[in-house]
RNA sequence: UCCUCAAUAGCUCAUUUGGUAGAGCAUCUGACUGUUAAUCAGAAGGUAGCUGGUUCGAAUCCAGCUUGAGGAGCCA
């Protein structure tokens, strides 16, 4: 019969193992009264204690063992009676002590600077492990519905937003002159990926459904709590959906998301519940109730300036300040807003028109406390709405680099939509953590690679 | 990138207008066989983010830099 369990193993199957001598390995969490090891091995938030035989001064805090031991019942709770115990190697008590290891509480500013480290404390473990929950779910729910996973370029050309600051990908010698493309390694200008939304396109001319998972990369300065420069978005590419459709979709893509993770993280849940002192789980199961609120972009300007007059001009992006008024002083219910037909002139150039031709079939999806969390649309099928787009938005952008993805209207007027869904806004909603560095494991910032 | 505020022991913070650097926790030593962020007694621990300036004297005032927090802009 095995021997080895790990802990979750152990919570699992309290029943048939209790009283058997089993073997666990992990680290200790706490000791107290030199009898009482608290031991975590990673596989659940929780830990199981373990009482020593006889008293025992020479166990440090952090230190990874081996514990052979008979599982018993005690007040309620499990334990195991130790019988043998095998330390693994030694640990450095300077380095120990003055790391985030350290029995105390550190902030989160503390934790980002030993982000190596953080895998160990419970806070982060428990967001990695509703991180890994979540991609898992998204993968089987798509494949669910007849997606395709494709891999879309990291490295690439073309500019799918057209706004924003790019990371440039080159072998040429910065000192030297810097402008000659045609000696680089791909022959011309290259870049890390924006978006893979445009190969999307492409690939369901021949998948139908297709959706991509993967960092993409954007080099704005910007130091906030919702912004990284290498992030992992879900992007969404679908044939023959329209516009509402699309809409519908997404929403219910949400909900399963959230609802999953209130059925299998719900330990993981009120332990952040209790950290960022915010009532996520209420706020997460009423987001999985309630239906979304749908609203166009003129009601949405014209109720902001009914607060105030002429607070917001039509054509102006809805910006973190016009959201918060919209939670706090106008739906005040903390249920998502879905934003749609935005003015042509503030999206890109692949979205479809509306009949006015001011507006396009676009929409954003905002949550409360993190902002947009989904950005989609239905796109654009017709060639030459799409070149003069693309001229008009991009003055300064070879139309060569997209070409390829003009070519594809080519094709007939096969109507399409997608959305792109921002990872780590999501798992910033649902774990409630105020600053978007600390739901990645290494995260990357302006001036921060370390 | 812009605006505002901040940086003191391993951690969280005190130090009221410039005059010898302080506590709790963590650490170390000792006590404790039902503790669960254990408790009790004692010890050790600091060139006050960095660089420069003003002053008899700077953690404290001034300038620059670095880093962080909040807000703005950009966005997912």
């Amino acid at each position: 019969m095995k021997k080895y369990y790990n802990i979750k193993e152990i919570f699992i199957n309290k029943k048939k193992l209790i009283n058997k001598n089993i073997i666990i390995k992990g680290w200790v969490k706490y000791f107290r009264n030199n009898l009482f090891l608290e031991i975590n091995d990673g596989t659940t938030i929780k830990n199981i204690q373990v009482v020593l035989k006889k008293k025992n001064k020479n166990i440090d805090i952090g230190i990874t063992l081996k514990i052979y031991g008979k599982l018993r019942e005690y007040n309620k709770k499990i334990e195991i009676i130790s019988l043998y115990i095998k330390k693994y190697g030694k640990i450095d008590k300077e380095y120990f002590n003055n790391s985030i290891l350290q029995n105390k509480f550190h902030n989160l500013y503390k934790l980002r600077q030993q982000s190596y480290l953080r895998f160990r404390t419970k806070l982060f473990s428990s967001i990695m492990r509703i991180r890994h929950l979540l991609s898992i779910k998204i993968h089987k729910y798509l494949n669910k519905k007849n997606f395709y996973y494709i891999n879309t370029p990291i490295i690439t050309n073309n500019d799918t937003e057209g706004i924003g600051e790019i990371f440039n990908v080159t072998i040429l010698n910065i000192k030297k002159k810097y402008n000659n493309y045609k000696d680089d390694f791909f022959g011309c200008k290259a870049n890390l990926t924006v978006s893979g939304q445009l190969e999307a396109e492409s690939a369901i001319l021949g998948l139908n459904k297709v959706y991509t998972f993967g960092p993409v990369f954007r080099a704005e300065n910007s130091n906030t709590n919702k912004h990284l420069s290498e992030f992992w978005m879900v992007e969404l590419e679908m044939m023959f959906y329209k516009f509402k459709n699309i809409i519908k979709f997404s929403e219910k893509f949400i909900k399963y998301l959230i609802k999953v993770i209130l059925k299998y993280n719900i330990e993981e849940l009120k332990y952040l519940e209790k950290y960022n002192k915010i009532k996520i789980i209420k706020l997460l199961k009423n987001i999985y109730i309630k239906k979304f609120i749908k609203i166009s972009y003129n009601l949405v300007i014209k109720k902001i300036n009914k607060i105030k007059k002429n607070l917001i001009l039509w054509g102006s992006d809805i910006s973190t300040k016009y959201e918060k008024i919209l939670f706090k002083k106008i739906f005040k219910k903390n249920i998502p807003l879905i934003i749609y037909n935005y003015p042509k002139k503030i999206k890109p150039f692949y979205m479809k028109s509306n009949k006015d031709n001011i507006t396009v079939k676009s929409f954003d999806i905002i949550f409360p406390n993190v902002g947009e969390i989904i950005g989609g649309s239905e796109r654009e099928i017709s060639y030459i709405k799409i070149l003069n787009n693309f001229k008009k938005k991009n003055k300064n952008k070879n139309i060569n680099n997209i070409k390829w993805y003009l070519n594809l209207r080519k094709l007939g007027k096969i109507y399409h939509s997608g959305f792109g869904l921002g990872f780590e806004r999501l798992i910033q909603f649902i774990t409630g953590m105020k600053n978007i560095r600390d739901v990645i494991p290494f995260p990357r910032y302006p001036g921060n690679i370390n």
